[in-house]
DNA sequence: CTAGGGTTAG
């Protein structure tokens, strides 16, 4: 009698095993269980372990915990299967103190056990937690393991932790870095605005002949490099990539080659490959939603968001952050505004801080100032994110030349105390056009006291796929090219001034070899990075083609007509990537209509 | 039986 259920569980066991595999309801997985439990082979570690990895594989960590409390022995496998369901469910910081409770259960982690940890840790972006659970993989021995290593490299990445990121993937053994490992490494630079390392690292690949086909992870990493930092030349040859590696067809990749041709200015790219793709989900939607905003073309923004919502694609809240900028950058501020108050009961979205943000910036912009701070006050914004509210209040203020709101929000601003070097710089430059120099000096020597460094503004331009980076009022290094340029931009300066132009653009120094840029003293900086850009781009781009420079920060005003002007006078077109938007400069006007 | 990577915004 024992022995012939005993036999009926044998050949039932592997079946019921196969079922749980398969299973991706919680349902069937529970009829599963039930059919074992009356079997009375549950209790072996084995079939729990299986049930306990069913369970969280159909999301209900729940069931897992249950039944796991009631195990009367776990493996490590046991400890690794919850472990790796709390993180995929949500609650990473509880899968990394189940590391705690194995060791306090005399059960050693394996490899399986610290990739899982360190991803939950990538997912909360802790690098301290992080670096314990790489301590003790470094400890049992499984820090250089393939998977482990890249989970760790991941962790530190996405941490903000680029060179401990490096560090462990140089830490590898050769053998072990797969094409993993490299697609890692390459988004952590891609994913902490280091684009052009991940390009160099990409290249590096390439170059060592290393027999690794990129796949579609790395590739929409490295896209996704040079939409950041607009390396039209590179994302082009990736994108010849993508083609023969026959990867076209996927969505992410499309993603990222819609925003790749948006970011290094060529829109209309971008349009069609978003055109391209079958059924796009609200992620392409909403990349070339954002792209046509940035373009400045509010109207054919909102005709793609209508084409969405008819096409019954739900937009999240990223795609109404997307149609907001839309109506910002094209002056529809009536229609935002309805947006805005409409998306609660039209899209189920709640209007978060970022929505908020873009709205008084919409209101600033047109110059409707009053509505803008009683919307900022409405909002009831805290945090890191009322720092963003007010500051972008400030440079609207700014631009309408109201310093009384400004100082206003110069207060809001001034309780904070970190990340404000830009807004503090914005109440400066506020004094200073206000013309109350006194003013904007004592905000300057105000952030010397408190050590508070703002990075450099700074621009680029790509030439023969080679990027070339500008600070304001230098050119280096001292070479025959360089004194071209300054030639060239004192010419243009003279031009200008016929036209009535009154700004400064030639002039900047050239640095020898060896000197390094000192420290910037004063509120006035010399000619804006973007103009040597510029110049560079007018002695060595044929005409014909347009000049595509990037800049780190908004264009100013100066700039911008400067840009108007020179297209004109070399009959020249120009696209400038600013923090937000895009410029097209031609026949001595822009796509912008001088509203942004 | 348990493990690692990619897309939209800021």
């Amino acid at each position: 009698m024992a022995a012939s259920s005993t036999a009926v569980a044998a050949t039932l066991m592997p079946l019921l095993i196969r079922l749980l595999r398969g299973a991706s309801d919680l349902a069937s997985v529970s009829s599963t269980h039930a059919k074992l439990l009356k079997l009375g082979t549950v209790s072996t570690v084995a079939s729990s372990n299986h049930l306990l990895a069913a369970y969280c594989r159909c999301g209900s960590v729940a069931h897992a915990r249950n039944l796991f409390d009631g195990m009367p022995e776990r493996n490590v496998v046991s400890w690794t299967a919850l472990m790796s369901g709390y993180a995929g469910g949500g609650r990473p910081r509880a899968a990394v103190a189940l590391l705690r409770g194995m060791a306090r259960g005399g059960v050693a982690p394996n490899a399986f056990t610290f990739s899982t940890a360190a991803s939950a840790c990538a997912r909360l972006a802790d690098a301290c937690l992080g670096r314990q659970v790489h301590a003790r993989a470094e400890v049992a021995g499984y820090a250089r393991d393939s998977v482990v290593a890249t989970a760790l490299v991941d962790m530190y990445g996405k941490a903000g932790r680029v060179g401990d990121a490096r560090e462990v993937f140089d830490g590898m053994p050769a053998a072990a870095r797969n094409t993993v490992s490299w697609a890692s490494m390459m988004s952590a630079y891609a994913q902490n605005a280091l684009g052009h390392d991940a390009i160099l690292l990409f290249a590096e690949l390439w170059n060592n002949g290393e027999d690794m086909a990129p796949n579609h992870f790395m590739l929409s990493s490295v896209m996704n490099a040079c939409a950041g930092v607009g390396r039209l030349g590179i994302g082009r040859c990736v994108h010849g990539m993508v083609f023969r590696h026959g990867h076209e067809e996927n969505e992410v990749i499309a993603v990222a080659l819609v925003d790749m041709y948006s970011k290094c200015g060529c829109y209309d790219y971008s349009k069609k490959v978003f055109d391209r793709i079958k059924q796009p989900s609200v992620i392409p939607y909403t990349s070339i939603i954002v792209a046509t905003a940035k373009y400045g073309l509010g109207k054919r923004a909102l005709a793609l968001f209508s084409d969405m919502v008819d096409q019954g694609v739900q937009p999240n809240s990223v795609t109404l952050l997307g149609v907001l900028h839309a109506c910002s950058h094209s002056g529809l501020v009536d229609t935002g505004l309805q947006l805005l108050h409409s998306m609660r009961s039209k899209y189920g979205i709640n209007p978060c801080a970022s929505h908020y943000t873009c709205a008084v910036d919409m209101l600033g912009r047109a110059g409707r100032l009053e509505e803008a701070f009683k919307l900022a006050n409405e909002a009831q914004i805290d945090g890191d994110d009322a720092l963003m509210l007010w500051s972008s209040l400030l440079s609207s203020c700014r631009k309408h030349k109201r310093l009384e709101l400004a100082t206003m929000a110069g207060e809001k601003v001034s309780e904070f105390t970190q990340d404000v070097a830009g807004a503090l710089v914005a109440m400066s430059n506020t004094y200073a056009s206000a013309g109350q120099s006194e003013d904007a000096a004592a905000v300057w020597s105000n952030m010397r006291r408190r050590g508070i460094r703002k990075d450099p503004g700074c621009s680029w331009i790509e030439i023969k796929d080679i990027p070339y980076v500008f600070y304001a009022g230098v050119v280096s290094p001292a070479s025959e090219k360089a004194r071209e340029l300054m030639l060239l931009l004192d010419e243009m300066e003279g031009k200008m001034r016929e036209k009535g132009y009154k700004g400064r653009i030639g002039g900047a120094r050239v640095l020898d070899a060896d000197e390094e840029e000192e420290e910037g003293e004063g509120v006035m900086v010399g000619v804006h990075s973007e103009l040597l850009a510029l110049g560079l781009g007018l002695l060595v781009i044929p005409k014909g083609m347009a000049i595509r420079v990037m800049k780190n920060l908004r264009m100013c005003s100066d700039c911008h007509e400067a840009f108007k002007l020179i297209s004109g006078i070399v009959e020249r077109e120009f696209v400038v990537r600013d923090l937000n938007r895009f410029h097209h400069f031609r026949m001595g006007s822009c796509s912008c209509n001088d509203y942004w």
